[in-house]
DNA sequence: CGTGATGACG
């Protein structure tokens, strides 16, 4: 900041603020940036374009988009340079039409778009091919294609939507290249799985540097393809935080945790996502004990939980049913006052239902200011999942008078819901309406909703019909829920015709196994039960053991079929007879086993 | 431009 930007009284005071000022556009503080912003009302500098937009950055990085638009509205001539960081703001804050709607007054008004704003209005519309279509052809008109800045940006939304060959267009078009316009293609290829085809374009480039060789390493990783990525891993020049982390990352969704630990061990640098992809992988597998300790060492180690870390190891706990786990990242959430985002809390509303506990989901959910979709359609699904079948549905009419559009996550909440209450008609009618009402086409999990519903309510050959009849190729969740209802309904005529697609689709499955056999002796048919474990090939006897993991009280307990080894077993075992007396008196019959 | 990142059928 140059002294002359502050009338000559204010000079004893722009000092202390001028330091203020030289890092304010990446103020993080809220408390300490309202603060900073009063002093700079007081001056009336605020109609400084140069001082507002770095008002309205550290607003967007603040979560407060609104506040960011107040200070611009203070402006009397905003530049373009001050419109661009409103429409980064809005675009940070996934505000898109907020942000669409300032470059409208942008181009009402004498300014003229540069080629930053573009970028940042393309990143705000990430995923709406239809929009980057439209600012890609008025991109082309204006000529702004001759630099490498918008198609670089075009490139990488394209890429994000799904579009690789559109994105591949833009680079093959360009008339210069830089290095990030490869390394976008590379990382286009890549996010597509065409590997080889990234492999390609890395061997051609004119030059390469580390993001470039992560990249590639990144391709490696997804397609499995391990000794490739460690080959160019140890061959690559320079290795940094992000080349450790991917690999580190790798081997965790491959399961092989001890090269992962190896490699986070071994790694010289480490911030919080190398931290946060290990915790996640050990709570993935449902090693509580190495999560929960090497939280502990990342806090010794000076780092603190960020909101990524956060949402990361949530959904690592509510995949594998790690209720204390999870209870300690919302306590250190709260401590670190990250609860106000929307996407933590709903992390942790997917996370306490997971695991259970419904009660603290909805609390969250109640307790939240601002309901995304996200968030409505965690609580449909979880309430139908803990058996409210008709509180789901109130829900979800809540949620429909408050104007929420409904998406495809909703419905399979809803046809849950209706499977939880047997209302057949019901469902029927919801799977119609989203398609007619809401232009949602319907996928594999709507019409497994509604095979089980029909299956479940002894509607049997119309699952089955369903189930052939269907644009989409059955899977073994499909003809398993089929199966299982013609166990309910002792239906063997159905169940052979599905046998032998649902083994060739899980061969190995204990759990399909079962309910063959469970079909096959409850109809005496005993030579039928020989062939059904004669089909299954690879069938593992460590996989005939069904278990399940809960969680009381903090202590973690395993629970397997036919298991003894538990020390509260008798316990167990009586509280199992008493609900199963009690269910008979409420005219539950049970299967025969 | 590259690493962790909320919701779906048994």
């Amino acid at each position: 900041m140059s002294g002359n930007l502050y009338p000559p009284q204010f000079a004893s005071s722009s000092r202390h603020l001028d330091q203020n000022l030289s890092n304010l556009h990446k103020c993080s503080d809220t408390r300490r940036l309202l603060q900073i912003h009063s002093q700079i009302f007081r001056l009336h500098l605020h109609t400084n374009p140069f001082i507002a937009s770095k008002l309205i950055a550290s607003y967007s990085l603040c979560l407060l988009p609104s506040s960011a638009a107040a200070v611009f509205n203070l402006v009397p001539d905003p530049t373009s340079h001050l419109f661009n960081t409103l429409i980064r703001a809005f675009a940070q804050n996934s505000l898109p039409s907020l942000s669409f709607n300032t470059f409208f007054r942008m181009q009402l008004s004498s300014v003229k778009a540069d080629s930053f704003t573009y970028p940042f209005l393309l990143k705000s519309f990430s995923g709406s091919v239809h929009t980057i279509e439209l600012i890609h052809a008025h991109v082309i008109k204006l000529g702004f294609l001759t630099d490498t800045f918008v198609p670089n940006s075009l490139i990488d939304s394209y890429s994000k939507a799904g579009e690789s060959e559109a994105a591949c267009k833009v680079f093959d078009e360009m008339p210069v290249r830089d290095l990030v316009s490869w390394n976008s293609v590379v990382a286009a290829l890549v996010r597509a799985g065409d590997v080889s085809d990234a492999r390609g374009v890395f061997d051609q480039m004119p030059e390469r540097d580390t993001v470039s060789w992560n990249s590639m390493l990144d391709g490696y990783m997804k397609v499995g393809e391990m000794d490739a990525a460690f080959d160019l891993f140890s061959r690559m020049p320079v290795r940094n935080v992000v080349s450790w982390s991917t690999m580190v990352s790798g081997y965790c969704n491959k399961g092989d945790m001890e090269m992962a630990r190896m490699l986070f061990d071994k790694m010289p640098v480490k911030n919080v996502v190398p931290w946060t992809i290990m915790i996640s992988g050990y709570a993935g597998k449902g090693l509580d004990k190495e999560a929960s300790s090497l939280m502990d060492q990342m806090e010794e180690a000076g780092l603190e939980l960020d909101s990524g870390a956060a949402v990361s190891i949530l959904t690592a706990c509510a995949h594998s049913d790690l209720l204390g786990l999870g209870k300690r990242i919302h306590h250190k959430a709260k401590r670190r006052k990250l609860m106000f985002t929307t996407q933590i809390s709903n992390a942790l509303i997917d996370m306490y239902s997971k695991c259970g506990d419904l009660d603290e989901a909805w609390n969250i959910f109640e307790g939240m200011e601002d309901k995304d979709l996200v968030s409505w359609n965690s609580m449909v699904h979880a309430l139908a999942m803990h058996g409210y079948g008709k509180k789901s549905l109130e829900l979800f009419a809540r949620m429909e008078e408050e104007g929420i559009i409904p998406d495809s996550f909703t419905f399979v909440g809803v046809l849950c819901a209706c499977t939880q209450v047997g209302l057949i008609k019901q469902a029927r009618r919801y799977f119609i309406s989203m398609q007619k009402d809401y232009e949602i086409v319907p996928r594999i999990e709507h019409y497994g909703c509604l095979i089980d519903i029909l299956g479940r309510g002894g509607l049997l050959m119309e699952a089955y019909n369903l189930a052939k009849s269907m644009p989409l190729e059955p899977n073994a969740i499909i003809w398993g829920s089929i199966l299982n209802a013609c166990r309910f309904h002792n239906n063997v005529g159905i169940a052979e015709k599905i046998i032998d697609e649902l083994v060739s689709l899980e061969p190995s499955d204990a759990g399909n196994f079962g309910i063959i056999s469970n079909i096959y002796a409850a109809a005496g048919k005993w030579d039928g039960l020989a062939k059904a474990r004669l089909k299954m090939k690879d069938f593992d006897r460590h996989k005939l053991v069904g278990s399940r993991r809960i969680e009381l009280n903090d202590n973690a307990h395993e629970l397997a079929v036919e298991d003894r080894m538990h020390p509260q077993a008798d316990r167990i075992l009586r509280m199992l007879n008493r609900l199963g007396k009690y269910v008979e008196k409420l005219g539950y019959a049970a299967e025969v086993r």
